[in-house]
DNA sequence: CAAAGGCTATCGATCGATCGATCGAACGTC
DNA sequence: GACGTTCGATCGATCGATCGATAGCCTTTG
């Protein structure tokens, strides 16, 4: 078997999410995706908000171990938080169904399906967090509102997956290069624009992603 | 009567749909918010779909209409720019359910009735390109990528819907120029941060949305 | 003025379709 | 023959939508 029917079903559920939304995608809608019958989806997953939950748990996971290790020996908070959009932007082109659904299904999930859900979401928003507290410390930010300049910026490479086409003007690297740019912009950078380790993060993404990058 | 039951049936809407989403909002949900049975919601809409594009329709061109006010006079591009970034602002911030349904849930729309929602956006959206592109061809404006920046600036302005909260330690005005500014930087503006003139943004949003700001 | 007729707003009951989920049976492989 | 997969058939619940009926309120008519 090329693709073992268990990714078959993961695949059919991030595609039908993303673009149908979770209550848009009936069982039987995944089920022919995935080329089986609608009982036998039910040998993979539990319930039907059981397979968003994982899907968000692993997608999640994923971000967090790749940020992790992308802005780890990473002192500089400028470097680190350019790493930090270099990695969102690169992960929100490759995979940009995933993230979707983490993005946009949050909330369809029952309180208690939802909480570890946002814990993760919330370690990771952490790490952008502390870069530019820690960069507004060291002087080399000056932006007024710290905290309400990261909710902008995380919704701004966020975007990246709610329109970029790899069939695009821009390649990846330009893309990400550019959103770097405008984030330390927005930050009032006062340090040399010190280019991001791009081809660090095009091989995190590759690595963890699955993908040629 | 305080409000009339049509303005029920729409309130009830804007906010269910928001917070459960198109799919995830059942006519009878619809019909328990609005106060009627979900028989009687038939009499002031047409198809649960035709309530959604109303919805669309009505909200964009507010949008829409309000930008061209806003901006109209204002010729300088950078002033423009801010102009359109504190009225996109102030708007997500003070009618966030009505935005995040504009956002979130076009393309559950059928596409005969997608096409003219998002025929208007294109309209607004022509509004900031122009902008941007006057400013760069100016030369006030210093980006790699206007058209890509267009796209990041406006994910980043209209993330205000899903986290804005009158609650929070921000004024309203200090939250629509910190983001004012934020776009100028971006931009890599090299004119004076010559002030958006939120007191008439205010004013044109105050009407348009009928809630005083 | 009162009765008649029409119009707006509302509802309970119910339609066929589809929903998520489960069952027992059959398949192939070792 | 045991086990991992797959499926057709089917469950009760809920979906969006429609039905005929009713109650109140104008306007018209005698």
């Amino acid at each position: 078997m090329a693709v073992s029917s268990r990714e078959r079903v993961r695949a059919a559920a991030v595609k039908l999410f993303a673009t149908k939304g979770f209550h848009g995608t009936g069982i039987r809608d995944l089920a022919q995706e995935a080329e089986l019958s609608s009982a036998s989806l039910y040998h993979y997953m539990g319930t039907k908000e059981d397979l968003l939950a994982e899907i968000m748990h692993t997608a999640l996971n994923r971000l967090l171990d790749a940020a992790r290790e992308a802005t780890a020996g990473a002192g500089d908070p400028a470097h680190r938080l350019r790493t930090l959009v270099v990695l969102h932007v690169l992960a929100h082109a490759v995979g940009p169904a995933e993230t979707r659904v983490v993005d946009n299904e949050v909330d369809v999930l029952s309180p208690a399906a939802r909480e570890p859900v946002v814990a993760l979401r919330d370690a990771y928003e952490r790490l952008w967090a502390s870069a530019i507290d820690d960069g507004v410390a060291a002087g080399v930010f000056r932006v007024a509102h710290p905290a309400v300049t990261r909710l902008a910026l995380l919704e701004m490479c966020s975007g990246v997956a709610r329109w970029y086409s790899p069939r695009g003007p821009l390649a990846l690297d330009e893309l990400a290069e550019h959103y770097a740019e405008l984030a330390s912009r927005a930050l009032g950078c006062t340090s040399a624009p010190g280019v991001a380790d791009l081809r660090r993060c095009r091989e995190i993404v590759a690595k963890e992603w699955g993908v040629s990058v």
